[in-house]
RNA sequence: GGUCCGGUGGCAGAGUGGCUAUGCAGAGGACUGCAAAUCCUUGGAUGUGGGUUCGAUUCCCGCCCGGACCUCCA
């Protein structure tokens, strides 16, 4: 069995990995706040640990995948507040979309996907466990977390309270006991979603949904637990400091991953700077295959740079990858991948080294090895690539190539007569429409540019 | 200001206390009517100053630079 070892935040160290049951591994991650088009940060977000998943299914015999839907969240109701549309068409909008560009992108979906309002009753039973235990407090309609009362607070992301403070930006409400203290609870006027509650009507904070959701759904202690790097602090170690005080003993999670941060031709990517990229936009330039490859050619901690040439240059590897595999006419995938590839990725999901393995795989290919091409088939594909046949990559599922066929025959029949003027006019045209041609000892064949 | 992460060849991007991946681009060649694809060959890197060591890109310290986070951004 080979050992994953994953890069743990929590203790700032790469260890191996070792689920509390080897049976059944259990793994959370934050999913969008739905409100607005996925953006490639989120995507990136999500293809690391769909990965990660690929991988944990490939080397454990039960693994449980949840993701939530943040579908209550002021960025929302502001969004509403804007354009007039109800929230629930903005959330369930949104959602859909989603849901529609992950799929794009290969990413299989979670075994479960909690939304906040699903879970309000989990919720709110949490706030008042934590009220019950002297951890949280109701004051002007809202309910607060404690920090002075967990000892632990802070340790997660390395910041002591002093710290915490100095950094604060945000004026500190007078209702709040320490100025650290942040909101499980929060009162709602009649125009924004409330659910009734023993503190009024009104809705849950941030933090607390996912604290909720993770133990309805997982139960105190997970092995894993994910999310963006940006999340550290202050979400996870809200979580952190929710969940263990309500459930002392537990640990919330064992494991903590997180996704680097994701920045647009060497710039952080924001809306100030004008090059947000959504997954939708960024999809009309290059497969969704070529996408997901790009994202995974960096690996998961260090910051990726996303680039059009970036983009381009993941198409033309997976180009290469595919004409390894048109050669050996699509391979069934073998068994089980080469035990170099999944080594590397049990490294701290070393993508780019197993990648490396991929290229070593598609030159044996090229060589004529049909073993290897079905080993490469089978290391795509425990990665999210290779969805399709090579026919389908190069060519797409086109009915109407009748007429690039007939100038083929056209022209080839124009070389046999040595009339190669006429023979290069029609590579031309096809190539001004797209189409490349390739003379090979088997004939010519065609590929979309 | 604080905490953390990182600085590798033209670009992207790994590993490693000694033998330095991989890809793209470039150069030369083979093949081709010409191309494309493929194959062969090839140049090219570890921010900076110290320290530890027989030996450091790898470990430690300073400096410079970049990035993230510091109450609701994945």
């Amino acid at each position: 069995m080979i050992q994953i070892k994953l890069h743990n935040t929590k203790t700032r160290r790469r260890e191996p990995f070792a689920p509390a049951d080897p049976a059944h591994v259990k793994l959370y991650v934050c999913g969008p706040t739905v409100y607005d088009r996925a953006h490639l940060g989120n995507a990136r977000t999500v293809v690391v640990f769909d990965t990660l998943v690929r991988l944990l299914r490939h080397l454990f015999p039960r693994v449980t995948y949840v993701r939530n839907i943040t579908d209550i969240d002021d960025k929302i109701n502001a969004r509403a507040a804007e354009t007039g549309e109800p929230i629930g068409e903005i959330t369930a909008r949104t959602t859909s979309w989603f849901h529609n560009d992950m799929a794009a992108l290969y990413c299989t979906p979670p075994d479960i996907e909690p939304r906040a309002t699903g879970h309000i009753g989990d919720i709110i039973a949490l706030i008042e466990r934590l009220i019950a235990r002297g951890h949280a407090y109701a004051a002007e309609g809202h309910v607060l977390f404690a920090v002075a009362t967990d000892a632990q607070y802070g340790k997660f992301s390395g910041r002591s309270p002093e710290e915490l403070l100095a950094g604060a930006r945000v004026d500190v409400a007078t209702y709040k006991r320490d100025p650290g203290d942040f909101v499980l609870w929060k009162p709602s006027p009649p125009d924004l979603p409330g659910w009734d509650s023993p503190w009024g009507s009104g809705r849950p904070g941030w933090h607390i949904e996912c604290s909720a959701m993770i133990h309805a759904t997982l139960g105190e202690t997970i092995d894993i637990h994910g999310g963006g790097a940006d999340l550290i602090f202050p979400h996870h170690e809200n979580e952190i400091a929710q969940s263990c005080c309500a459930f002392p003993g537990s640990e919330l999670a064992r494991v903590w991953v997180h996704a680097g941060m994701l920045q647009v031709n060497g710039q952080k990517m924001s809306k100030s700077l004008g090059n947000f990229r959504t997954v939708q936009d960024v999809l009309g330039e290059a497969p969704g295959e070529a996408v997901r490859f790009l994202l995974l050619k960096t690996q998961y901690r260090g910051v990726l740079d996303f680039s059009t040439a970036a983009l381009a240059e993941a198409k033309r590897e997976l180009d290469r990858f595919y004409r390894a595999l048109e050669k050996h006419a699509d391979p069934a995938p073998a068994a089980t991948p080469p035990a170099a590839f999944i080594e590397a990725l049990a490294d701290d999901l070393n993508t780019p080294g197993a990648i490396a393995e991929l290229h070593a795989l598609a030159d044996a290919a090229m060589q004529g090895n049909a073993a290897s091409a079905a080993s490469l088939r089978a290391a795509g594909e425990l990665i999210g690539i290779f969805n399709q046949t090579a026919g389908q990559w190069f060519r797409g599922d086109v009915a109407d190539d009748a007429r690039i066929d007939a100038l083929i025959a056209e022209r080839l029949a124009a070389r046999r007569n040595k009339d190669f003027a006429r023979a290069d006019a029609i590579r031309a045209e096809l190539a001004a429409a797209g189409i490349l041609l390739e003379d090979g000892p088997g004939g010519t064949i065609w590929r979309r540019a």
